[in-house]
DNA sequence: GTCACTGATGGCACCTGGTGTCATCACCAT
DNA sequence: ATGGTGATGACACCAGGTGCCATCAGTGAC
């Protein structure tokens, strides 16, 4: 028996996906959602340092597994492999909770604040996998590269996925994905001419 | 003769670049950049639509700018080539501006906020580049890969300029982390098995 | 039993980012 | 003059987020 209705953290992330599926996540303020779940703003950003991280929290475990699987992999199976397979993994579990994880990418889909978030979230990730190649020997910018590759391929057979490519075996598309993106890079002879320099920046602070 | 003081977006600007650099984005507030601007805050968001745009205000143009280099390019190029080469033109004119950039560069990574904001700008970027490749008759997945590919090779790039691989063409960078990237992936003989599913996931509310 | 401690929570004041609305004021065209 | 236009200021307001302290249930020591 606890003191406090037990699960607080558990009940304002149902609360938020709820209220934020419901109504969308623009209409929704962070009291309503504490509200909700019979507490008070100020103790919600105890569990969520923002309105946003409630749609995130699993997201460092997630990282946490991939690396994992890609510290555990063998040392003959090529870089770009070990970290395909990892993400897949994943990925497969992800994918095993079917419609609820396409609405959740709906929902982030649907508001540029959520989509920022889940940016940072996969360059997190990325980062990661970069560090764990670099631990099992791969040097900059080779380790860089690959994880930048392989977290391309996760997003891209993930969003194939979501958007409708159903029932197909998850590992069998990130294969696929996989394949594709070796051969739109694949070049016969690499010949990259200058090209004029278009002037068309305006402004003093660029993007780089 | 105007009005008011002229340039109020650049000055804007201006004093924003400068109290950033200055204290740290987190310890100025936008009447702060205003006042030093000889403007009022309500001003400020006329010009940006939030605290942090001020500082990417380039990126569309930046974008367009590769957008079209993209278009221009002729068809019997490969398209991952036509990618690389737009944005190592784009590329190529940042660079020039030496320190400036850098300093922006070390300001972003000092702030997750600025961070969040540049990788949307890059996702942008990339749907631009993959909409772009599209328009040129190449399918999905396939433009969607190839964007990525090429946007991951510029940031490589870039950030190897920026770390201080000084003074080096900023085009020889491009091409040789293409080159990098290329070998990072390419294999013998694709074999990948699937591998036990690692059941580290802990919450309901993932992360793809 | 009671006293001190702990840990989760509520309450409240406060700051700041961001917006809606209206007033103002310089200039311009007629 | 008169009315229009466009950039700005002034002000109120909301919501996200934080610091600080009070509260209150249980727990263990004595």
């Amino acid at each position: 028996m606890a003191r406090w209705e037990a699960g607080a953290e558990g009940r304002l992330a149902q609360a938020a996906y709820e209220l934020y599926l419901e109504r969308g996540f623009d209409d929704v303020t962070v009291a309503e959602i504490a509200a909700h779940a019979g507490l008070t703003k100020r103790t919600y950003f105890r569990y969520f340092a923002d309105k946003r991280e409630v749609l995130f929290s699993g997201a460092t475990a997630f990282q946490a597994s991939v690396v994992a699987n890609l510290m555990a992999a063998s040392d003959d199976v090529p870089p770009i492999d070990v970290v395909v397979v990892a993400l897949c993994a994943g990925g497969t579990e992800i994918t095993k909770m079917g419609e609820r994880a396409r609405q959740r990418q709906r929902l982030i889909d649907s508001s540029p604040d959520l989509q920022e978030r889940e940016m940072i979230k996969m360059e997190s990730l990325t980062r990661a996998i970069a560090e764990g190649l670099v631990l099992r020997g791969i040097p900059e910018p080779r380790s860089s590269l690959t994880a930048q590759a392989g977290v391309a391929v996760f997003r891209t057979a993930f969003a194939r996925w979501a958007d409708g490519e159903d029932s197909v075996d998850f590992a069998d598309l990130v294969r696929d994905t996989l394949d594709k993106l070796r051969s739109a890079i694949h070049s016969a002879e690499v010949e990259v001419q200058t090209v004029p320099v278009n002037p068309l920046l305006g402004r003093d602070l660029r993007h780089e």
